[in-house]
DNA sequence: TAGTAAGCGAGACGGTACGTCTCGTCTTTCT
DNA sequence: AGAAAGACGAGACGTACCGTCTCGCTTACTA
């Protein structure tokens, strides 16, 4: 058994300091928000020295994207089997929730917007995190599309950007989600009456 | 008659360095990025004393809004007169255009991702920008509406954020805008086909 | 009879806002140091715009200068008659007591003092103040030494700093002249025991 | 043994950065004197960041004591044993060169002028380097005393501000110090001709 | 059972930008 | 033409973080 008063530290990588900094990370950027994130400040929070951080990390990012990735695989992950309309709506709730109520929401919203100040950001959010989720989203759409649930008028990607846009720009200007939002945008968007075109 | 060659001002604003100003703000914005506008950086290249932004501008991003309001009003002025689906769908077209194809369309974006780093731009995004157009948009649709043009499932700011979010996720996200999308968004989002429900 | 409640400004010196610089200069070097001396604040306390002063001063230690100047004319005048040991000691003793107990005693200090960090300071302070000073003591000392009142082993120039350096050195240090330096100085300076060498 | 030739230090303070700063205080006092002393330019000069200079001084006056305190031990220490009248003129001989002949002495006279403009500085030059020299000074002059070496009129602070003014005072007017002066104010300051008065 | 190599807390370092302050110059407007 | 008002370019102030570095320690694997 471990000394529990001061496992710390040896030649390998301390797990305790690896979860110590995720949390303040992510403490921080809700407690005091994106602007008070420094790596500095996260070193402090956390008890481990700077140069720990950035011997695991390259930057403050990489850390809030570690844990977004283990969070939204948690709260919302695309339905892999069932590719029905319900199935969809109940992912577009499950994101929209994350998004709003969620603090780990946050953190989507403040990767998104450091991804327009820093084009490594960009690359690597796009990279880690919209391009796997992307495929996913797509895969669901194209399964559900064969299947004959939805038949939407824009391609994949057009399509999810026509149902997660409009969740993401209400988050990001501040506006509330209103009931029947998620349900509208799948009709709307997935099921439109082809023929009056 | 006031002579309108006057080069510098006395004890008035002077109008060369606020408009130096303003042009380095959004030259250094598009060549650089938003991490390399620092205040600094505006006032050498805007051949000014660090002083006389502050003296004017509270922040950068008070700065960044002076340009935003000024280009959107010119580039995509909301339509006033007519209210038609035609003049809605010309109206996001230029929407796109400005956020995909002008260097202007960065500085939005720009504000857009500092409100989610700091409230104070989020409040001041919202109320100087956002809010106003949000009116203007607002009554654009409800007189289309009235006028049987459209016949939206979503209450106005629903379906503007559905109309809007779309091709501002995709500008954020890096996608292209695809042929067709406002088109689509304008059908789908506007004119669902309401007895199907 | 010029209107009381505002005879201000015309086309010549405003002698009011002369008077109000000088006294504000001193009043703030008094009240908060040297440090706090700024062209902005002797405007502000004087009432007067800061061109004002700029036009009629080249920098704040000319102000200092002007007061010191009128100042060590009433306080301690150089005796111009009666060259006796006795005159001798009387001056010395206002000027111990100006550099002392009087607040304008502060200034010559702080010219003293600024004269070593600006050349220009101290070209001034010689030029308008100590030089022409010295040359009246010089002359009361060569008097007092051709009516054989005195009989000191230095020079005049010498003999001067002989006795005025020890005061101003223990105002400086913020020591106290002890009761009796004076006399001892006279003594000790001006009729030394010439055969003893 | 530990290696002397450590380049840099790690986590403890850096040897070479330290004399950097103050070489470079004392070099840019001497060539462009103290209004050009700025903490940027020292820094600049010395090849240090600013912050390391923050990080170890509380002032630029500070750095200057700290410089004066190593030098005046160097150039003109205190005689400790013998308390010969000869002793004391060599003392005084090797101030009056060190205020007037070294570089080091315009050091001396800054601070000096800094006191009478920031009571901080007062406090700091006379807690740290007036005092603790009058201390060694004062009994130096009692040793003389009473070796019947000397026999003051003045108490020895006195005594002392009455040798040490007269140079410091010259020092601070521009005024040569001339042929003779020194011992002129040992014989009469130190060993006046009591019985005559 | 030592030696060694890596991880760690600590924190100094050279930099850069912050937002504030005062400088001395300038221009306008009023008297 | 003098004066009040105050904007302006310039540049130093002292602070906060950046990302790099070295130190002295603690541990676990290797010889």
């Amino acid at each position: 058994m471990p000394d529990s008063r001061r496992p710390r530290s040896g030649n390998r990588r301390d797990e305790a300091a690896r979860l110590a900094v995720l949390h303040a990370a992510d403490d921080l950027l809700v407690e005091h928000g994106f602007a008070a994130l420094t790596v500095e400040a996260i070193a402090r929070r956390a008890g481990v020295a700077k140069q720990t951080i950035y011997r695991w990390w390259p930057s403050k990012v990489e850390i809030l994207l570690d844990t977004l990735i283990e969070d939204s695989a948690k709260r919302f992950p695309v339905p892999e089997g069932k590719a029905t309309a319900e199935a969809i709506r109940g992912y577009l709730r499950a994101f929209a929730r994350f998004l709003t109520r969620d603090p780990a929401g946050k953190v989507l919203l403040a990767l998104l917007a450091q991804a327009q100040h820093d084009p490594a950001t960009a690359e690597s959010f796009r990279e880690r995190y919209l391009g796997p989720r992307r495929e996913q989203e797509r895969a669901l759409l194209t399964r559900a599309t064969e299947a004959g649930e939805i038949a939407p008028r824009l391609g994949p990607d057009a399509a999810l950007d026509a149902l997660v846009g409009p969740l993401v720009y209400a988050a990001l200007t501040g506006a509330a989600v209103p009931r029947g939002m998620v349900s509208a945008l799948v009709e709307d968007v997935l099921k439109p009456a082809l023929p009056a075109n």
